[in-house]
DNA sequence: TCTGGGGTCCTAGGACCC
DNA sequence: TCTGGGGTCCTAGGACCC
């Protein structure tokens, strides 16, 4: 059985840690730059405020409603979610990471849980959680994937203490499926829910009770009949506990890139602006390519004008490198994206947007050569050098040391976060205080 | 004035090549 | 009337997820 532990409202629960006078009123985190609602608690969500809602028309009511509105701060919510992640694996040595705030458990081979029944090992699992890292869980149980997320979903309906629901049977799978809209199945979205709905499929039940042939005619073909096959309960999704498994800088496997872009928090027109921005975004990008011992073969630029603006014409341009070795050196990435850049960039365009990814992922330390001639002995040394300002960065905090093409910082093309709450758990200077 | 970011997988047309 | 075909690379976009 597979069990999936989803921390609803995640980023609003690391807040509310740390706040705990916001318990029980109305609060919403920011997506970068400040631009949607991506987080509401239960109180926002009551009072109507959409997922992915633009602040700046959501602002007003906001203001009316006296809700608490947070920047976005991935720096506590990646440590939190380290910390969930941790009590998850006291329960099962086999965690498949899916997002930052949610993870599938094996719990196939648990004689404890055997022994204990799984409705109560799932209720530990939630009170554990709960105690240890003070985030609120719903735990669903089924024999797959998406039954487990089906469950999960079911299970929020529960009081929050309760949130916990196991489909052990085929009645209670059934019954399960015979409540849930079908536009509420993970893997329908926006555009297959109203077209299945056309088509009298208004339960995750009746799409189970299609023929496969149906399915995959009508939804995609291979990607429906898998979904189909796991409403059925047979297993297509494979569970790869890999993520957690990893020691930090071994090679992670089954990540096929890394990227890093922004919106700037202003439209930018000048060469010197963008370069700052891609050097940036390749310094990221290339730091979390190391963390995961990893190396890029193929780097991508992409340059975004306004995608909100009426007419016609790509939104996005990219330009594609393949490097001729794959490697993980900030220098050598930066240079040769700052050069697709320069062939990229049309003067005079106002871009809203930009970012680098890296692709063609294999475990760092194949290479023999540098793609810039380096000899062994000097490639060792750059391997050091990237080693040693990683660990910088780790202690005094990223960006302390950095390549002079990233820029002097605190720059225009920067995004805002005006409301962005403290370092609680990442940063000496901003602990808790906790006064008696 | 102000509309996120990071993934995966799939499709389609044009350029180019043999 | 008839105006190869198959392969790759490139760019762009659609669909889904969190």
């Amino acid at each position: 059985m597979i069990a999936l532990v989803d921390c609803n409202n995640f980023y609003v629960s690391c807040e509310r840690v740390f706040q705990p006078q916001l318990e029980g009123r109305p609060v919403v985190v920011l997506s970068n730059n400040d631009g949607c609602l991506i987080s509401r608690s239960d109180e926002a969500k009551a009072l109507g405020f959409a997922m992915g809602e633009p602040y700046h028309l959501a602002r007003p009511r906001l203001q009316q409603h006296g809700v608490h509105v947070f920047s976005s701060n991935y720096a506590l919510y990646g440590d939190m979610s380290r910390r969930v992640l941790r009590v998850l694996s006291e329960f099962t040595p086999e965690v498949d990471v899916y997002s930052i705030d949610e993870a599938f458990l094996n719990l196939s081979g648990m004689q404890y849980c055997a022994d204990a029944g799984l409705d109560a090992y799932a209720q530990a699992i939630r009170n554990t959680v709960q105690e240890h890292v003070g985030i609120p869980t719903a735990v669903g149980v089924a024999p797959t994937k998406t039954l487990a997320k089906l469950a999960n979903r079911l299970a929020r309906r529960q009081p929050p203490t309760q949130r916990v629901l196991v489909l052990a049977t085929e009645e209670q799978r059934w019954a399960a499926l015979s409540q849930t809209a079908i536009a509420d199945v993970w893997g329908i979205g926006r555009r297959y829910a109203p077209k299945l709905m056309g088509a009298g499929v208004q339960t995750a039940a009746d799409l189970a009770e299609a023929s496969e042939s149906w399915v995959r005619r009508h939804l995609g073909g291979v990607v429906g009949v898998r979904l189909w096959r796991e409403l059925r309960g047979q297993i297509c999704l494979d569970f790869d506990p890999a993520e957690l498994a990893a020691e930090p800088g071994q090679p992670t496997p089954g990540r096929h890139s890394v990227t890093c872009t922004r919106s700037f928090g202003q439209p930018q027109r000048s060469f010197a602006a963008l370069s700052e921005a891609v050097a940036t975004f390749t310094s990221q990008a290339a730091e979390k390519l190391r963390r995961h011992g990893l190396a890029a073969h193929v780097l991508t630029v992409l340059l975004g004008t306004d995608k909100y603006a009426p007419g016609s014409g790509p939104r996005t341009h990219t330009a594609v490198v393949t490097l001729p070795t794959a490697t993980s050196d900030t220098g050598e990435l930066i240079g040769v994206a700052l050069q697709k850049l320069r062939q990229l960039v049309r003067p005079g365009t106002a871009y809203h947007r930009a970012g680098v990814t890296l692709s063609g992922l294999e475990p760092a330390g194949q290479a023999q050569l540098s793609m810039f001639g380096h000899s062994a002995e000097q490639l060792q040394q750059r391997q050091q050098l990237m080693a040693r300002l990683d660990a910088l960065n780790a202690r005094f905090g990223r960006g302390t040391v950095r390549h002079a093409a990233t820029g002097a910082g605190d720059k225009l093309w920067r995004g805002r976060r005006n409301m962005m709450s403290a370092l609680y758990t990442t940063d000496w200077q901003q602990l808790w205080a906790v006064r008696s």
